[in-house]
DNA sequence: GCCGTTTTCGGCCCGACTGTTTTCAGTCG
C-alpha cells in the first residue's frame, strides 16, 4: 500500500468537512486542517515515513491523535473515524460544499431539513423552490444554488499557469488604465508562480477605491460578479476564472501585496509569529498597540519583522520564514543565468525545427550551447531515431557546428529507458554523444518498485546523463508514476548524474517540492524546455520559475555553467 | 487536536462582503 502524501491529506480534510457539517468543536477541525496542509508541504514520503518507523509527531501541527491517524491511513489505506462518518451522511454531501455560498452550516441545514446529499438533489430542490425557506437562506441565494449546479464540475479546477498568465496581463493592462489607480499587479499564488493557478488575486492602490471596483466590475471579459464591496470585489471571467481584487490606500500597499500574495499558510505563520512579538499583522500593516509600524512596502514588512526579504516563490511556509531570520535564504536562480538548453527535438524526430534553426533561435537568446536530444527508435509514434539515423544527425551537427559562431551544438538524445531498464540505443553509439538524456515514455503503471528499479537499472548505464521529467506527470491530465523518489534521489546523487526540471508548461517536472528535496540532497537540475519548435524555447521561464519554487541557485544548475565547465562535469561522471 | 525559552491549560490569524435576524453569523480568502 502506497499513500501519497496529497492522498492522506485528502482523507484528513474530509475528515474536517464533515465534521464541521456536525458542528464539531472548531479548534479540533482547524487542528485537522492544520496537519493537511503541513502534509501537503512535507517533501518526503509520509508512507516511507510510517514503514521506516519515523516519529511524525516531530512534524509540525501533528500531535499523538493525528500521527495515529496517519499510521492507520499509510498501513490501511483508510480511515476509520471517517468511514464511520461517511456513514451517517449521502455519498456525496461534500459536493455541496464546492457552491459559493454554501459552507458547512448551511450544508447541515440542507442535509437535515431536506436530506440534500448531492447536486442532483440540490437542483430539484432549488426547482421546487424548497431551499428560499429554509432558516439562512434566501431567494437569491437559491436562485445562485440553481446556476451553480448546472455548472457544478467546472468548479474547483485550477488553471496552469501559462493559462491564467495572459488574462492575469490582460486584466492588469485594463486596470491600468484608469487614472484612480497608481499602482496595480497580480498577486497571490500567481505572483509566487506555482504551477497552477486557482484564482486570480489582483490588487491595487488608490484615493478612490469605490470608484476603482465600478471600473473593475466593468472589465468586458467579466461573465458575473460575485460580490462587490468598496474596497473589495469578486467576479468570475467567461473563462470561469474567479478574480479578487483588493483596493487599497498607498500607505498599505505592501501589507496588502504581502497578504494578498499569502501563502495562506505563510501569512498565518507570520500572524503567530507577530502575535508572539506583540505585534499585529493585517492587510494595512503591523501594528504595534494601536500605532501602525509597518505597512508601506513588503521589504518594510519582512524588516519590521526580523526577517530578510522573502521572494514570492519561496512564500509557502517550507522554512523560508526560519531561513530568513537567520539570513539563511537562497540566492533564487533568475532567466539571465541560463546559459544553454539541454532538452530540444527537430525534424530528425517530432519537432518541427531543424538543426540549424533551433541553433540560430537559441543564439538569438543569447545562449553558449543546446543539446539536441531527438527521441530514441523506441517510440514509433515520434518517428525516432534508430541508430544510423542518429549517426547521421551527429555528422550533421559537426558540420553546422563548424559554419556557426558564439554557439556549439552538443550532440544528444533523448533516450527511451526500455521496461526492464535498459536504454534502447547501444552504448556503442550512445558512447558518441555529449550527453544522454534518458526517459520513461511508456508502461506509466508499473508498481512503484518496478518503475524505481526500471530508472534505477537505467541510470547504471555509464553515458547516462540527465534524467528527463523524472515523474512523467501531466498537469491536470496524468498522475505521475509510482517511484520511490527518495531512493531515485540517494541514487542521482551517488551516480552523479542529473535531474531535469522540465520547462514544458504542462510537466514543470520536477515539482518544487521535489526539487527542494533534491537540492537538499546536493543533487544538480538541468532546467530545460523539451521545445519541438524554435519558439518554445522561451518555455525557460516556466522552469525557472518551478525551480525558484524548489529553492534553486545558480550553483544548482548545470545549464547556468559555462560551455567548458559543462564539458567537465559531463565528463567527470 | 496541537502547542509551549513567561504557559501542560488555555489559547488557537485577521478582516471583507452579504443579507438582514440593525449587531452579527456565515462564508470566503
Amino acid at each position: 500500500m502506497t499513500i501519497s502524501n496529497i492522498e492522506i491529506a485528502g482523507i484528513i480534510n474530509q475528515l474536517a468537512d464533515l465534521l464541521e457539517i456536525q458542528s464539531y468543536n472548531a479548534f479540533k477541525i482547524r487542528a485537522y486542517r492544520n496537519a493537511a496542509r503541513e502534509i501537503e508541504n512535507i517533501a518526503s514520503d509520509l508512507s516511507q515515513m510510517v514503514k521506516d518507523k519515523v516519529d511524525i509527531t516531530e512534524l509540525p501541527a501533528i500531535g499523538e491523535h493525528i500521527a495515529q491517524k496517519i499510521i492507520e491511513i499509510v498501513t490501511t489505506g483508510k480511515l476509520s473515524k471517517l468511514e464511520d462518518l461517511k456513514k451517517s451522511f449521502p455519498p456525496h454531501i461534500l459536493d455541496i460544499l464546492k457552491i459559493e455560498g454554501i459552507g458547512p452550516k448551511r450544508a447541515k441545514v440542507l442535509y437535515e431539513t431536506l436530506h440534500i446529499g448531492s447536486f442532483e438533489d440540490l437542483r430539484k430542490a432549488a426547482l421546487a423552490h424548497k431551499i428560499r425557506e429554509l432558516d439562512g437562506f434566501d431567494e437569491k441565494l437559491e436562485k445562485k444554488i440553481l446556476e451553480k449546479t448546472v455548472l457544478a464540475k467546472k468548479i474547483g479546477k485550477r488553471f496552469m499557469y501559462s493559462v491564467a498568465e495572459p488574462h492575469a496581463k490582460a486584466l492588469v493592462a485594463y486596470l491600468e488604465k484608469s487614472r484612480d489607480i497608481l499602482k496595480v499587479l497580480a498577486a497571490g499564488s500567481f505572483r509566487r508562480r506555482k504551477e497552477t493557478v486557482g484564482d486570480l488575486d489582483i490588487i491595487a492602490t488608490s484615493k478612490n477605491p469605490v470608484v476603482v471596483m465600478k471600473y473593475f466590475v466593468k472589465y468586458p471579459d467579466v461573465k458575473e460578479i460575485v460580490s462587490q464591496g468598496d474596497t473589495r470585489s469578486t467576479v468570475i471571467l467567461n473563462n470561469d476564472m474567479q478574480v479578487d481584487f483588493r483596493c487599497v490606500q498607498e500607505e498599505s500597499y505592501g501589507a496588502a501585496l504581502h497578504y494578498f500574495t499569502g501563502s495562506k499558510s505563510h501569512n498565518i505563520a507570520i500572524r503567530k509569529m507577530a502575535i508572539d512579538k506583540g505585534l499585529k499583522v493585517n492587510e494595512y500593516g503591523i501594528f504595534k498597540g494601536e500605532q501602525k509600524i509597518a505597512g508601506l512596502s513588503e521589504e518594510e514588512m519582512y524588516k519590521t519583522m526580523g526577517f530578510s526579504y522573502i521572494e514570492p516563490e519561496l512564500r509557502e511556509n517550507r522554512g523560508e520564514l526560519e531561513a530568513a531570520k537567520e539570513g539563511k535564504l537562497p540566492h533564487l536562480i533568475d532567466l539571465e543565468d541560463i546559459r544553454g538548453d539541454l532538452h530540444m527535438h527537430t525534424t530528425y524526430s517530432d519537432g518541427q525545427n531543424s538543426i540549424k534553426e533551433m541553433a540560430e533561435f537559441a543564439k538569438k537568446r543569447g545562449y553558449e550551447y543546446i543539446a539536441i536530444t531527438d527521441h530514441s527508435k523506441h517510440l514509433a509514434i515520434v518517428h525516432g531515431m534508430d541508430e544510423s539515423r542518429l549517426r547521421e544527425q551527429i555528422e550533421e551537427i559537426d558540420k553546422i557546428n563548424e559554419i556557426l559562431d558564439d554557439i556549439t551544438i552538443l550532440k544528444s538524445i533523448e533516450v527511451d529507458i526500455l521496461e526492464d531498464g535498459s536504454l534502447a540505443l547501444p552504448d556503442t553509439v550512445l558512447k558518441e554523444l555529449d550527453m544522454v538524456v534518458a526517459g520513461v515514455h511508456d508502461k506509466f503503471n508499473l508498481s512503484s518498485e518496478k518503475q524505481t528499479q526500471r530508472i534505477l537499472k537505467a541510470m547504471e548505464n555509464p553515458y547516462f546523463s540527465i534524467l528527463a521529467h523524472p515523474t512523467g506527470r501531466l498537469i491536470n491530465e496524468r498522475e505521475a508514476y509510482k517511484v520511490d523518489m527518495n531512493l531515485l534521489f540517494k541514487e542521482v546523487k551517488k551516480r552523479g548524474c542529473f535531474l531535469e526540471i522540465n520547462a514544458q508548461p504542462k510537466r514543470l517536472d520536477l515539482n518544487d517540492i521535489y526539487a527542494k528535496s533534491a537540492k537538499e540532497m546536493g543533487i544538480k537540475f538541468a532546467i530545460s524546455t523539451d521545445s519541438h519548435n524554435k519558439v518554445s524555447m522561451q518555455y525557460i521561464k516556466y522552469g525557472i520559475f518551478q525551480a525558484r519554487r524548489g529553492w534553486i541557485e545558480k550553483k544548482d544548475v548545470i545549464n547556468a555553467l559555462s560551455l567548458r565547465e559543462l564539458k567537465k562535469i559531463l565528463n567527470k561522471k
